[in-house]
RNA sequence: AGCGGGGUAGGGUAGCCAGGUCCAUCCCGCCGGGCUCAUAACCCGGAGAUCGGAGGUUCAAAUCCUCCCCCCGCUACCA
């Protein structure tokens, strides 16, 4: 058997952050060189994803061309990686010759199958910018909800939208009015794959089943599929001016990354006896468990994918990250205060691969210190300072004259062995790193009961460090793919080789290699992360503004007299508001935080010459005051003593 | 709104698909004791859970069914 393993590709407008490495990188990494340990035939396959309107956003942001901002994070990505020790066989662009061509002959296969057709569509085209806008570029308000609603969807009321429903839609890069035009474009007959991808998700043995589940579900209705746009950045479309939509062919580059490997590529492709594995993070999934095996289905020559693992989301001290918000820590900034190896166990062990899970500072700390240290790292550093100092090289006893309780523990690395390759291979990561972590256990029990310290008779002080000896190999080598670096500085004093096997050679000066995390640097990196959020928040960076802008704003008191609850809306109560010579209807985002019947009776202030909107369907003539915290504690602004509904408020 | 995942002791997590072996696993934390080879580390023992809520099926439910609540994500260009 041959494996393939391929992570996603990153997007080349920004750094790696923890999130990346947790739900993708690390665990493809550990599935990597674990197979790799064990002498499977393995490769990995990674690389980044360069095409794209947001990249040429970002690169006139900047006033650079494209091709420069996707050489400056391809690099930069790339280190990131490095740093995580996530290897790789080969690590591509999407904007290169190898990937462009193999886009295109994909493309065309498909064409000469049959699964691509032109229609003829109507498009928002800028006249100021000059160009087509895809959908994600066109802003205005949603037709049923009067909510913002961004190209096809609506962000309030989470419709899917016809094309031109968007009312007083507008370009987001110029803000401009954008006009509609007729465009030819290329789409790819999904639909028709709806049977094909049925029994291939259904067949997929090793596919997790919320995965599965996710795809069945998709497949019930299935759209043909865009694949052109009218703008220059991207894979060209052989014989058009446009280019391909990014998901046609960014997968693509699995395929195209492997060939940077030369002919044996194919053996990864087109040879049966090929497991595929793509690790990605959740948000994904749709597109590599059906409109990825879709295409490859259409092309009809290559392998399909094994399992798609689709790892959960991490939030960050509780909260989602943002790299808008500066809420994100970098791979790049966090190892440089603390090592990756760490960093590896902690994003593994905190939860299950599948689960959205949190990162703290002080929970990293814990994990760290006072599990993989104090547990790993002192059974590891324990017997090798101690058969060091006995014995200065690792004893070699027979092992058949070893005692009951001596085989006991050996019994338990064999345990553990088989554990930890029934669990990685069925990528239960954090399972087989607390297999491994009861054999530390284990390990530190029988040291106790031996009390090696206490034991005169130099054979049978043999016999228990070689028992230990052993148990530490084991862990060496079962931890070297969670923890390369580590698990090789403990063979190194070892001296020894990365297998099971004890040699019997001189141990180096132990010296300790799981250090404690400082508290110092835990706090630094918490401070850090929290003034950027307060920056981020803080009235100093804010523009100031002057007094008449204020007079514009006509707020006043109001008196709640009804209140309740819009059924379909997450957030949204539908409020009364008297304002002395008017009723009002408002419409606010405040559900969760007060009850309907609780508003009743309170004076608030309104914001009264606000553009009337439709939320959720209903008008909203207006808008109520509230402040909100960090914590996201909200709380309406009312005023101090009794007054009049309708005074105003300056 | 639809879909996917989740809600189990202070935190995390196993068990759920194939109901009894579960007065519920493991790791951290907490409490008590022991040890001294070891990074104030280790070992042994203990306390701590209405298994999100309400019904139902069953001799038997954390596990199956129904309804409800809460958290996260996706909905086609943010891991």
């Amino acid at each position: 058997m041959r494996y393939l393993i391929t992570t996603a590709l990153a997007y080349t407008n920004g750094p790696l952050h923890l999130g990346h490495a947790r739900s993708t990188y690390i665990p493809a990494d550990i599935m990597y060189k674990y197979l790799k340990l064990r002498g499977e035939e393995v490769i990995h396959v990674g690389g980044t994803d360069n095409h794209g309107v947001p990249i040429t956003l970002t690169a006139e942001k900047e006033g650079k061309n494209p091709e420069e901002i996707v050489e400056k994070y391809h690099n930069e990505i790339k280190e990131d990686l490095d740093l995580l020790g996530v290897e790789f066989d080969a690590f591509g662009k999407t904007h290169s010759q190898i990937h462009i061509e193999t886009a295109q002959e994909f493309y065309l296969k498909l064409k000469e199958n049959g699964y691509i057709y032109e229609k003829e569509i109507e498009q928002f085209y800028c006249p100021n910018c000059k160009k087509f806008l895809p959908d994600r570029y066109v802003e205005g308000i949603c037709p049923y909800c009067g909510g913002e609603a961004r190209g096809d969807h609506c962000e309030v009321c989470g419709r899917h939208l016809e094309p031109f429903e968007l009312k007083e839609p507008y370009c987001v890069i110029c803000k401009g009015k954008p006009e509609i035009r007729k465009t030819k474009h290329y789409f790819f007959k999904l639909s028709a794959l709806k049977d094909e991808l049925e029994e291939y998700i259904k067949n997929a043995e090793e596919m997790p089943e919320h995965v599965k589940n996710m795809a069945l579900n998709w497949i019930k209705e299935l759209h043909d599929w865009d694949i052109s746009r009218d703008i220059s950045w991207g894979v060209p479309i052989p014989g058009t001016n446009q280019v391909m939509y990014v998901w046609l062919e960014a997968p693509i580059g699995y395929i195209s990354f492997t060939k940077m490997l030369g002919d044996v590529w194919k053996k990864y492709w087109l040879e049966k006896d090929t497991k595929i594995y793509h690790f990605i993070g959740k948000d994904i999934t749709v597109h590599h468990a059906v409109f990825w095996p879709g295409m490859l289905i259409a092309h009809g020559s290559f392998n399909l994918p094994t399992a798609v693992i689709s790892g959960g989301y991490l939030t960050l001290e509780g909260r989602k990250m943002s790299t808008s918000k500066k809420w994100v820590v970098w791979v790049k900034d966090f190892v440089k205060n603390f090592d990756a190896d760490y960093l590896r166990y902690y994003l593994v062990m905190s939860a299950p691969l599948f689960k959205d899970c949190d990162f703290s500072f002080d929970d990293f700390k814990n994990k760290i210190n006072n599990e993989l240290i104090n547990i790993i790292g002192n059974f590891t550093h324990r017997v090798l300072t101690f058969t060091h100092r006995k014995f200065k090289k690792v004893p070699i006893v027979d092992e058949g004259r070893l005692k009951e309780e001596d085989k006991e523990l050996l019994k338990k690395c064999e345990e553990t062995i088989k554990a930890v390759d029934k669990n990685i291979r069925s990528f239960k990561f954090r399972d087989a790193l607390v297999n491994i972590l009861h054999l530390a256990i284990e390990g530190n029990s029988y040291f106790q009961k031996m009390e090696p310290w206490a034991v005169k008779d130099e054979e049978r002080l043999k016999e228990i460090l070689y028992t230990c000896c052993k148990t530490v190999k084991t862990l060496i080598y079962l931890l070297y793919p969670y923890m390369p670096k580590k698990s090789l500085a403990l063979l190194e004093l070892m001296n020894e080789e990365l297998d099971l096997n004890l040699r019997g050679n001189e141990l180096k000066k132990p010296k300790i290699i799981f250090k404690k995390i400082d508290d110092k640097k835990i706090e630094e990196m918490k401070k850090k992360l929290y003034e950027n959020r307060k920056e981020e928040k803080g009235g100093k960076e804010m523009e100031q503004i002057d007094i008449s802008y204020l007079e514009k704003i006509d707020l006043r008191v109001g008196e709640v007299i009804e209140a309740e609850d819009i059924p379909k809306s997450k957030k949204l109560l539908k409020l009364i508001v008297d304002l002395g010579d008017e009723k009002r209807q408002i419409v606010s985002g405040i559900k969760g935080y007060y009850k309907p019947e609780d508003l009743v009776g309170k004076k608030v202030i309104v914001v009264c010459n606000l553009k009337p909107a439709k939320l959720c369907g209903v008008l909203s003539e207006g808008m109520i005051l509230a402040a909100e915290d960090d914590e996201g504690n909200l709380a309406l602004l009312t005023v101090d003593k009794d007054i009049k509904a309708g005074s105003k408020v300056r």
